[in-house]
DNA sequence: GTCTATATCAGGATAGAC
DNA sequence: GTCTATCCTGATATAGAC
């Protein structure tokens, strides 16, 4: 699962060989089969694998540094992502990538769902710290507005439209605007 | 072109065959190399060609209905895109195939930024209509969140993780917060 | 569980005629 | 400009031994 992770940020789900997932994982490809049933069966416990991946660390980072207030944990989360280190950049990749690939793989699908809402919850209880008195509607609608923003900003750096520093200013100033809109 | 942007919407970028093209094209793969160097070239002519006619359609779209006014014409701009007309959802599948590419296929990136700038420029110029005191930073910083949350907002659509008039919800509630922001 | 070897085939690209 | 025919690489998936 590792490997194919780095595999798929390295040539997209769409680039992925099994051959070079079989020579990263330093096994031979027939070993690959005999464990998943084919492509999509690779793709699918990658995806699983991603998205579990990513929530851990997560918790985590933020176990690492200074004990922070709920507003700085909500910081913390969204901007995480735009960090250029190789985990963060192969975890935006790969992921960007499933979702992408979703589009035309059907089969995909249900697992994403899954993991976006897991996600967009996460996000909603954060939001709901910072502003307590903030109906449920509300928080829902403004953590998908900042994951899918996040996931819109994500894309545009790693295909060069976007500087990482700049996401970074954009999405802060995303959830500037979402706390104020809590706010009333 | 056309016909690229229709394969390309079908099967994605990376399912793009020669010759399924060619066979939608009602030509022989044969001319479609004495046209284009090779299928990255194919690609670019037709993220060309899809940008050009998504800014095309969306400002003849604007001359069909009644006037509008600058907030109006700024949210039939943006809420253009989160429709299930054939057109809509080739250019927007087209488009997203061809940032999600550009990850993995640097010849990609020039064309993709300069067509991403443009778009973006157009958007922070609507606003501007609608709220005239606004410096030119914030005015490209709210035209880049809402661009780039209709990327992935249009995504998650597609790859089926949010329903689409859900998605138009969200995107309108996008515009409100960054009109809000840039009436201080 | 893991390997080597290979069947099989799809798809990009080109040759050469018209 | 356009076609038919085809070469050839590279990739999925399996057979069968250990």
């Amino acid at each position: 699962m590792e490997a194919a992770a780095r595999v798929i940020a390295r040539r997209g789900v769409r680039g992925l060989r099994v051959e070079e997932l079989a020579a990263e994982a330093g096994v031979s490809t027939a070993l690959i089969y005999y464990h998943f049933k084919d492509r999509t069966g690779i793709l699918r416990a990658t995806m699983e694998f991603i998205s579990d991946r990513a929530e851990r660390y997560t918790t985590e980072r933020q176990a690492d540094g200074p004990p922070l207030d709920a507003r700085g944990e909500l910081e913390q989360t969204l901007l995480l992502e735009f960090q250029d280190t190789p985990e963060v950049r192969e975890n935006s990749t790969a992921w960007g990538e499933l979702r992408a690939s979703a589009v035309f793989e059907p089969e995909l699908r249900e697992d994403l769902a899954r993991a976006t809402l897991v996600w967009v919850q996460e996000i909603a209880e954060l939001l709901g710290q910072v502003r307590p008195m903030s109906g449920a509607a509300a928080l829902a609608g403004s953590a998908e507005r900042l994951t899918a923003l996040l996931e819109g900003l994500s894309v545009r750096w790693l295909s060069g439209s976007l500087p990482l520093a700049h996401a970074r200013e954009l999405m802060a100033g995303a959830i500037d605007s979402e706390l104020a809109r809590l706010a009333g």
